[in-house]
DNA sequence: CTCAGACATTTTAAGCTTGAAATTATTTTG
DNA sequence: CAAAATAATTTCAAGCTTAAAATGTCTGAG
């Protein structure tokens, strides 16, 4: 009666899937409506927030889990609209800091704030047993 | 000691969301090296071959929480290579159907066996004890 | 019957994303 | 030291994705 094993795990993959998406999508329409932003520049800012003193292009895009050039292009229109500066690095010439502006880090902080509580919202219907649950497995899922 | 809700709702959807994407990376690497073909084309071919009889544009694009301009461009790609058809309705000419054509089908099915036993590879390291879990939690919180 | 609104799809413009190639810089090693 | 390997970033072409506008079709209220 029960599913052989891979049939389980491709079924809980679809789950996964489904909801990951659907809770991005309304996770989008927020930034969207709410703030005229988009969820790759808010990955971006919420990246160099959490390490305030700048990153590398390759930890930035590699913290993300994007590719690099992927990283240049969010980065690029974050520059031209003066919320992150792009600063070269001394040490080694091949390497460019990344870090938020002051007009960066003050809209970061505007939205964070907002962004969780928006995220609390979406996942609201998450009884408090299910969601210390979730964040368990999924640690142990890994993200080696 | 313990994070405010909010705040461990906010920490289980950024383990979700990198989960999730590391996921659909290897899947991604594992639909272009070893077949040629992309996510998203996999997708609809998959969601074609649920509904082996057709489905209309805007159906498919609900089933894939994409949008219909999206589920158009994806479609031609795979009806220029021959994989799908799209016959427009008798009833309602505004209706277009979009069904696999037989070497869609052929092409899916060698692929279908294959991806699940990639999938199964993936998430081969979840304990069966959490892959219930968890797909009991996604369920309930559900795709409305 | 008609035409205003609803509906299905496509088109468009802009941004996102990727993998690969190109560029520039550093490090290793013969 | 010079050449080769490695590394960080950007550029490129192609495909993906979205929201909004355009197009063509249908339906029902008057």
């Amino acid at each position: 009666m029960t599913d052989p094993l891979s049939k389980r795990r491709l079924k809980m993959w679809i789950r996964l899937l489904a909801v990951t998406r659907k809770a991005e999508a309304e996770l989008r329409e927020f930034l969207r409506l709410k703030h005229a932003t988009t969820l790759p520049r808010f990955d971006v800012m919420a990246a160099l927030y959490r390490r305030r003193d700048g990153v590398t292009m390759s930890e930035l895009s590699r913290m993300l889990l994007v590719s690099n050039g992927n990283a240049t292009a969010v980065v690029d229109r974050l520059e031209a609209d003066g919320l992150v500066l792009r600063t070269p690095s001394d040490a080694d010439r091949r390497t460019v800091f990344v870090a938020l502006t002051p007009a960066g880090l003050a809209q970061f902080e505007g939205l964070a704030a907002e962004h969780e509580a928006e995220v609390s919202r979406v996942f609201g219907g998450l009884a408090e047993a299910d969601l210390e649950t979730m964040t368990d497995i999924l640690k142990r899922m890994g993200v080696r």
